[in-house]
DNA sequence: TTTATTCAGGAACGATTGTTCCGTTTTATT
DNA sequence: AATAAAACGGAACAATCGTTCCTGAATAAA
């Protein structure tokens, strides 16, 4: 009985990840959502509820995506190292090729919100907890077929290993360019391994 | 011929810093700032300019203090090794004891402002360099001793345990409680050096 | 064709934003 | 005591904030 919809509502979350991600959630306006997402202030409200819902919407998006993703690459992986290593270098790719470098999602949500909303809060400790999973089955997985080393737990790798790869997310977010600075930290990170 | 001013300046701008630090630079309105520093709008804005010069002042007077006393401290150390423990210890304690989880106040700015504020990211941008350099000269002194391995170049190092250090910093703006955590990751990281 | 629903556009809302200005008070110097 | 400079509190500013509401157009089902 209804007229449809003229957008595409997974669309308008992947364009509303983009303008987040690039401005944050304090320094993203409405306006600059209706521009951004290319419908009108009623639609976005009607669909969205308000900023607010549709940031937790859009960081929960960018969680889940990213979360697959990783976890489908680990566990169809033959030698762990090596895929670490490719996930290592395709951060440091798409921070140095990023013309607007935005860094993490998830971790400049972090910074900005986790501490004021509980909503958000909610999704950055789900995400480190299932990363974390994930990458402790990654290097038990490793460690069992021998190209990781057994000298450290598998659970202290895998914390050590996500800290260093929010650590380079920062980085990339303050815009550092020179690639040596990333390479350099990664070789650190691969001589524990 | 003038009126002595009522407040100190120096201690207004440890106020900013403060609330800045909690609340980000877009979280702080101006009012939260005459509340917080406890001077009139008139005041505020006579001494410091505006919110954006303000705000870079207490971005940079935190940098001085936190620079020098990790310069003081890495150049006064016989023992590198364990004196980047402490500092490390330091950082965890003050992350988990914090009742409000502030994380640190350079890695906030970086992620909020680094890439739209050009004075802020030459900030940020100096403290990186700076605490490299320290870094580095501190750990080439520890391979001199004979404390820290040789294995990897002493600018290497620095820029690893910077990463890291960063990485805490995130993890503590999280809220992350659990210390395990935390040690898991130093752990990970002295087993390099 | 009618009806019900939801779309899009934009005007308008009150609240809050960062900032300025004014009138008064204070005080060090002359 | 007179003067000049600056700090003070608070009113007021225009602009922007997030959000709501109203209008008419569009369209799928009855």
């Amino acid at each position: 009985m209804a007229r449809t919809k003229e957008f595409n509502e997974d669309k308008a979350l992947d364009k509303a990840i983009e303008i987040f991600w690039h401005k944050g959630y304090n320094g993203t306006s409405a306006q600059d959502l209706v521009t951004h997402l290319g419908l009108s202030r009623s639609s976005l409200y009607d669909t969205f509820g308000d900023k607010q819902k549709l940031f937790a919407k859009a960081l929960k998006k960018y969680h889940e995506e990213n979360y697959i993703k990783i976890k489908e690459i680990l566990e169809a992986s033959v030698n762990i190292k090596e895929t670490l290593s490719v996930i290592f270098k395709l951060a440091i790719v798409e921070s140095l090729e990023d013309r607007i470098t935005k860094g993490c999602f998830m971790v400049n949500s972090s910074v900005e919100l986790a501490m004021h909303d509980e909503e958000i809060a909610k999704i950055v400790t789900m995400n480190s907890q299932l990363m974390e999973e994930v990458f402790t089955n990654a290097v038990k997985k490793g460690q069992e077929a021998g190209h990781i080393s057994k000298k450290l737990e598998a659970k202290v790798l895998a914390r050590f290993i996500f800290n260093n790869y929010s650590g380079i997310r920062v980085l990339a977010r303050t815009g550092e360019r020179n690639k040596q600075v990333y390479d350099d930290i990664v070789k650190a990170v691969f001589s524990v391994l």
